[in-house]
DNA sequence: CTTGACCTACGAAGATCTTCGTATACAATC
DNA sequence: GATTGTATACGAAGATCTTCGTAGGTCAAG
C-alpha cells in the first residue's frame, strides 16, 4: 500500500463514537485539559476502583482510534482529547436521535426537559436558543 | 420449572438499558405494537440484511432481560415491548446526560437543537413545554 | 401416517469492550 | 554499573453483543 486512499485514511475520518469507558476518560480530559496517565487515573480512581494499567491501555486504544492525541516529548506522555466536547456531544446526540427517537429532536428535548428539574437560568438559555433559531431561519 | 423465586423475578427490576440491536427491535414494536418474530424480521430486513434466527434469538434474550413480554397463546409467539417508548427514551437520555453532559440538560438540549434543522412546529412544541414548566414550577 | 411448511430452542463462533498482570525501558541515585 | 522507582508496552482473560446454523416440535394437507 502506498499513498493515502482517502476512504481509508484514519486521520481523515472523524473518530468513532467513544464507548462508555472511553467517554469517562474524555470527560476528564475535557475538564483538565491535556493530562498524563497518572493524572487521569487519579481522577477516575477517586470515583471508582480502576487499575492504572487499565487507564493506560484504554488511552492507548483511544489513541489508535484517533479519540485522543499524545505528546511524547516528556517521559510521561501527555494525552489530550482530539475533538472538543461539543463535537463529540453532538455526535452522541445525533446517534441517540436516530437510534431511539426516529430523528425527532423535539421528542428528545421533551424527554430531557421533563426528565430532570431544570433551573430557570437553563430554561432562559434554551428560550434564547429558540429565539436565535427562529429569528435566523436556514 | 415451578414457582417464581421472588429474588430472581425479572419483572420486578426495571429492565436494563437496551443495546443497539435491541433498541432497533424495540423501535419496531413501538411502531407496530405486539408482533411475531416474522413480522419484526420483515421490518428489519427491509432496512438491512439480518437473519430470521438472529431476530428470534435477540427477542429471546430481550425476554429474559424483561425488555419484552410474550404471548404464547398462539403457535407464533407474539412479542411486545414491556415499557412504553417514553420510559425507555427517558432512561436513555438520562444515561447520556450523566455520561457525556455532566448532568446538564440544557447543554444536551442545546446540542440537539443546533444539531439538526428543527421544524417550526417542533420549535413551537418546545416553547409550549417551556411554558408548562415555568408556569407550573415544582 | 407421512410429508412439508413453519416455528421455537439451543449452542457456538466471532467481534468488541473492559480489565489487569507482567515484562520491559529509562533515568536518577548510590 | 547495580539498584530502585516510575513509565510504557504487550498479551490475554472474561464479559457482553451480535450473528446464525441446525435440531427438533407442531400442525395441516395429502
Amino acid at each position: 500500500m502506498n499513498q493515502t486512499d482517502p476512504t481509508s485514511d484514519p486521520t481523515l475520518d472523524s473518530p468513532p463514537r467513544p464507548t462508555a469507558g472511553e467517554l469517562e476518560i474524555l470527560g476528564v480530559l475535557w475538564d483538565r485539559g491535556p493530562s498524563t496517565v497518572r493524572e487521569v487515573h487519579e481522577h477516575l480512581a477517586a470515583d471508582r476502583a480502576v487499575g492504572y494499567s487499565t487507564v493506560l491501555k484504554l488511552l492507548q486504544i483511544m489513541l489508535s482510534k484517533g479519540l485522543v492525541t499524545r505528546n511524547e516529548r516528556f517521559r510521561s506522555h501527555v494525552y489530550a482529547a482530539s475533538s472538543p466536547a461539543e463535537q463529540t456531544q453532538r455526535q452522541l446526540v445525533d446517534h441517540l436521535l436516530d437510534a431511539a427517537f426516529g430523528g425527532s429532536a423535539s421528542q428528545l428535548v421533551l424527554r430531557a426537559l421533563s426528565d430532570r428539574p431544570t433551573s430557570p437560568e437553563e430554561l432562559a438559555e434554551i428560550r434564547r436558543l429558540l429565539d436565535d433559531i427562529e429569528g435566523d431561519p436556514p
